[in-house]
DNA sequence: GCGGGAAAAGAAAACGATTACTTCGTCGCG
DNA sequence: CGCGACGAAGTAATCGTTTTCTTTTCCCGC
C-alpha cells in the first residue's frame, strides 16, 4: 500500500479513502491512486482489514454431514447466496459429533465470523455460547435447538412422516413399519412420534426400528425387519441415508417393491425417481429452507430485528411408484 | 490477553509465549498465566495471529458444483483431511465459470490462504496467477491443467471410456454411442477420445453426442439419440450428471435396459447399485484422488520439494446389470 | 561476594489496513 | 482585507498478536 501512496504521490490514508470510498478524495488525486493501483497490481490485505474492522467477512456453515445430499444441497444453496453478497464461506462438517461441532463452533469464534448457520449434531445446541458470546449472529437450521438466542428453520418433521403413514393406511396397509432413529434430536422424534400417532389414530400397532439415520444401520435393522414372520407390508423410511440402506437390505432379500413391500421415503435426492421402482417420497423443501435461513442471517447482518424467529416449512408427498399406487404423472 | 497478563502478573509477551510454547517460561509463571487463561476464558484472537503470521490457517477449495456427488464426496474427504490437520477450509463452488473461479482465487490470496486445491472449471487453469505471486501452493484436482507450478492429481480419463467401451464390445455390441461433452476440458477430450480410439480399433463408427457434462443436456441429447432410426444398442455415458439425464430420457422413451439398451456409465454415486437395472459404471477412485491431492498439498506446506508432481490414478470398472451381463457379485 | 553468562521477562516494534484527529489551504462573506 | 468555515489530505493511533531487542534476574564458579 505504501508503494501505491508513493507512486500516486499521496498519503496511505488517501488511497485507503479512494478505496474504500468512505471519504471525498479531489479527482485528480483519486485517479492518480486508481492509475498507481493499477500499475501496482496492489490488493488490499484482507487479513488486516479484517484486524482493523474486528470481524471477517465469512460465514460459517456448520452441517453434521456434508455428503448427505440433503445438507449438500443446503450447503450448495448456502453458497451461491453467500458468494452473491460478497462473502466466503467456511466448511464444517461435524460427522453428528458434538466434540467437532464445539471445536468448529469455536473456531468460527475465534476467526471472528460475520455470522453462522448450523444444523446441529445434538438438540442442546451444544458450543453456541462462545458466538453469542461475541455477537456473531445464528441461525440454526433443519434441527429444532433449545436456544432463544438462534433463529430456527425448520421443516414439520411430524408432518413428514405422518403424511408418509398416512399414504400408506390410505392404500389399504396395515402393517406399517418405520425405520428410524435419532431420538436424540428433535428430528428424530418428532419424525418417530408422526409415524406413531397415525399409526395409534387409525387403531394400527407402530413397529419402529432404530437405524440411526444411517445407511448401514438402516440396512441391517430392515434385514431384520423382512425376516420376522408376519413381516410388515409397508415401510416408512426416515431419511435419504437410511432408504440407501433399506433399499439394499430388500433388494438382497428378494422383496419385491411394491407388491411384496410398499415403501415411503422421507427425502427426495435426485436419484429417487430412478430406483426401482421409482420412490413414493415426503420431499422437504430444502432449497427454500437454506434460503429461508441464508435470508434471516442476512436481515441480521444488515441491522435488523432484536427478537428471534422460527419458521417451520411444510413438506410436500410425491408419488411414484414404490408406494404402489399408480402416479398420476411422473 | 492485556486482561490476563495484567490477572497472572505478567506482560503480554510472556502470555504469548506460555500459550505457543515457543519459549521458555519459569513454571509459576506458566501455571498462574494458564490459570488465568482459565479463569478469564480468554481465546486468542485468530484474524490477529494471522495479521502476524501473515497467512491463514486456511485451505481453499475449489470445486466447479458441490452439489455434483464425484465434487461433493471429494470435498467430504478433504474436510477431513483438514480438520485433522487443524486447518479450515474455505468452499468454493464455482458453477463451471472461469468468472467465478478467478473471483474465488483471488479471495483466497487475498485472504492469505494456506495452500489451494482446485478442480478448475477451465483447462487454462485461470486466475492462479495471484495464488503462485504469494507463493501459495496449489494441487490441481480431477482435471488436467497446463501449468507447471501445481502438483496435478487425475485419473486416467482415456482409460475411463475405453474400459466402458471395450466392455460393450466384448458383450457383441457395435452401436454404442456416448454421450459427453466439454471438450473444452482435457476431461472431457480425453473421455471422447478413449471412447473413439477404442470403437475404431475394433472396426466400428463412433457416434458421440455433447451433453455438456450436464444433466439437462444430457437428457435432450439422449432423447435424441433414441428417435433415430436403427438407434445404437448400447450408451456410454460421460459422468454422474449426465447419467442422471440419460436415464430419465430412456426411462421416458420405455427403453429397457438393457435389453434394448445397455447402458455403462462413468461415475459411481451411492446410488448406482440400486437403479432400475443396477447400473455398470466405471469408478473413479475419488477417495483416493481426494487423498492424494490432499497429501501433495501438506507436503507441501510442511516444507518439502521443489518440482510438481502428476499423479494419475486408474479406474475400475464395475459390472451390474444395466450392460446387460451377468454379474459375478453385488 | 562478585563477575560473568545464561535464562527469562519486559518493552516496543512490527504486521497492513482504517480512521480519529490535526493541519493546511481555499473560498466566501463581512 | 481579514476571519471563519469547510473540504481535503496528512499524521498517528489503533486493532491483538508475535517477536526482536533490551533489560533484569538468577545461578554458578572463582
Amino acid at each position: 500500500m505504501l508503494e501505491v501512496a508513493a507512486l500516486a504521490g499521496v498519503s496511505a490514508a488517501t488511497v485507503s479513502r479512494v478505496l474504500s470510498g468512505a471519504a471525498a478524495v479531489r479527482e485528480d488525486h483519486r485517479r492518480r491512486v486508481l492509475d498507481a493501483v493499477r500499475q501496482t497490481g496492489y490488493r488490499p490485505n484482507r487479513i488486516a482489514q479484517n484486524l482493523r474492522r474486528q470481524r471477517a467477512e465469512t460465514i460459517g456453515v456448520v452441517v453434521p454431514d456434508i455428503a448427505n445430499p440433503h445438507f449438500n444441497e443446503a450447503v450448495s444453496v448456502f453458497e451461491q447466496l453467500a458468494f452473491s453478497e460478497g462473502y466466503r464461506l467456511f466448511l464444517c462438517s461435524t460427522d453428528e459429533t458434538v466434540e467437532k461441532q464445539r471445536a468448529y463452533l469455536q473456531a468460527l469464534a475465534d476467526e471472528r465470523a460475520l455470522g453462522v448457520i448450523v444444523a446441529p449434531a445434538d438438540s442442546r445446541g451444544s458450543g453456541l455460547t462462545p458466538l453469542f458470546q461475541l455477537d456473531i449472529p445464528v441461525v440454526v437450521f433443519d434441527r429444532w435447538v433449545h436456544d432463544e438466542r438462534a433463529d430456527i428453520v425448520l421443516c414439520d418433521n411430524t408432518d413428514a412422516t405422518r403424511k408418509a403413514t398416512e399414504h400408506l393406511l390410505w392404500l389399504g396397509h396395515e402393517r406399517i413399519a418405520y425405520v428410524g432413529g435419532r431420538l436424540d434430536l428433535e428430528t428424530g422424534a418428532e419424525r418417530l412420534e408422526g409415524y406413531t400417532a397415525t399409526m395409534r389414530a387409525a387403531g394400527q400397532t407402530p413397529f419402529a426400528v432404530d437405524g440411526g439415520f444411517r445407511s448401514d444401520l438402516a440396512q441391517r435393522e430392515t434385514e431384520a425387519l423382512l425376516a420376522v414372520p408376519n413381516r410388515p407390508t409397508a415401510l416408512v423410511v426416515g431419511n435419504n441415508l437410511m432408504t440407501l440402506g433399506a433399499l439394499r437390505a430388500i433388494r438382497a432379500a428378494g422383496v419385491k417393491i411394491p407388491h411384496e413391500l410398499a415403501v415411503v421415503a422421507i427425502d427426495d435426492p435426485s436419484w429417487a425417481a430412478l430406483v426401482d421402482p421409482p420412490l413414493t417420497v415426503v420431499a422437504q423443501p430444502v432449497e427454500q429452507m437454506a434460503e429461508t435461513a441464508m435470508g434471516l442471517l442476512l436481515e441480521r447482518l444488515h441491522g435488523g430485528r432484536g427478537e428471534s424467529i422460527r419458521s417451520v416449512l411444510p413438506l410436500e408427498l410425491r408419488v411414484r411408484a414404490s408406494c404402489g399406487m399408480k402416479p398420476e404423472t411422473d
